[in-house]
DNA sequence: AATTTTCCTTGATATAGATCAAAATATGAC
DNA sequence: GTCATATTTTGATCTATATCAAGGAAAATT
């Protein structure tokens, strides 16, 4: 029954499946996964992780969305990412984790105990490999992000989340109306993940509106109107995206 | 002859040991390493990658200082990574690279031709399990930089970056005078790699040598005066860094 | 439907760090 | 050793964004 909407894939069978990563595996292993797996639920707003637990699954994001945040002793926090259905959450061969991991709307994973599937990883080239990939992309949003945080200014901030909104929403498989987007964040929540104050976020926002680039329906249904702006903004291209 | 500094192995055998990929390798598997196995060295300012090169090599950085950097269209750049002896550069599975990584010091890497290595990785599942969790160490020092980036005063970022050095080269086999460490970069790539201009980097290391807590030999070398001073900085601890 | 709470907007003001400018110090090349 | 270049320091000013403050709109709860 869970569709996955931001996958292209029906994964109420093997949500492992999502990223791939058995794609090659034999019908032997699919069995051996499929009986290591559960699922577990969570409500919006509930803790997943907190920094320090002991890892003892690893786990697929099925349905929802989820944050990874890090918080400093004076309360400052920073997110660090987004899971969106299909991604992983957890580490293979490590057995704390040191962010937070928390439930941002009502949500399922599809959860493995981290031993026997470390366990399958060490008898699995494939499956191994696999994760190094998942890994390196995980790395390299990291790296994208860092750019932002590091030099981008605050409208392009948010031109640049609304934008890869737009990406991952429409490399999903979401047949809906293609212009019809979620905005899966309270804006305090997005000045979290730009390194910015919610009233930064709200002046910016309201800017884009009024210069009609986006349109919400409501507070979290909104869409693009004039991409090349979009584009523009985002200050990742000097023309307006026209090459792209 | 070439004595890794900073991670306590002589690795002019088998560069790839650095992080241990191989520790469990048989000898036939190191026999292959060993032919896959080629040594380039780069003067300091050599461009080794630039973002969009194909991927022909994955190496090891055996001596040296580099850096991972992201420019923008109009021209700002921002550091991602700082690549020291033991590094792993390249991305198994990948072939193209989004990033430019380029030599600060004169270096050496080690380089593996890429296919023939994500062969050995395909039917080695013990040293893609090793990737898997040096990209994932890769991905938690990303994620505390992007803390650093989002939420941290220029103070804290300074002190962090310089607590950071004395992590690395202590956890270094350099057996030198504990205190003496090396400044691999210049305050305009301090600057890069903190998301501050060249300016500030100097105001800031200059108060903290005018407060005691580091002192500089030369531009290249310094010592920290005062640790629990330097650790209360970063802001990464309310206390005076007493309890770690 | 009324009330509470959460979320968003808007304005006024403050400030950390950027930018502009110039001199002082190193470093390297010849 | 001198000249040229790269790096660092310091000062004056500016500005983007934070901070402080308060009201309004939506959502949730009763």
């Amino acid at each position: 029954m869970t569709v996955d909407l931001l996958s292209r894939q029906n994964c109420s069978d093997c949500p492992i499946r999502h990223r791939a990563v058995c794609a090659r595996c034999s019908p032997e292993e699919l069995d051996q996964l499929e009986r290591l797996k559960t699922y577990k639920s969570f409500k919006a707003g509930d803790p997943i992780l907190w920094r320090g637990d002991t890892l003892t699954y690893v786990a697929s994001l099925v349905e929802g969305v989820a944050t990874l945040g890090k918080t400093m002793e004076d309360g400052r926090t920073q997110m660090v990412g987004l899971l969106l259905p299909s991604d992983f959450i957890g580490r293979p061969g490590r057995s704390e984790i040191d962010f937070d991991v928390v439930a941002v709307t009502d949500l399922t994973l599809c959860c493995f105990q981290r031993k026997p599937f470390e366990a399958l990883i060490g008898s699995t080239p494939h499956i191994a490999q696999r994760l190094v990939e998942m890994a390196l992309d995980e790395l390299d949003v990291a790296r994208e992000w860092m750019l932002l945080l590091g030099r981008k200014t605050a409208r392009e901030k948010i031109a640049t989340f609304i934008n890869m909104l737009v990406q991952r929403q429409h490399l999903s498989g979401a047949e809906n109306d293609k212009r019809a987007l979620v905005l899966p964040l309270t804006q305090e929540q997005i000045a979290n993940y730009l390194g910015l104050t919610l009233e930064t976020v709200s002046r910016q926002l309201s800017a884009m509106k009024k210069e009609g680039i986006v349109q919400f329906s409501d507070r979290r249904h909104f869409e693009v109107v004039d991409f090349p702006a979009l584009h523009m903004a985002t200050g990742d291209d000097s023309d307006g995206g026209m090459l792209v």
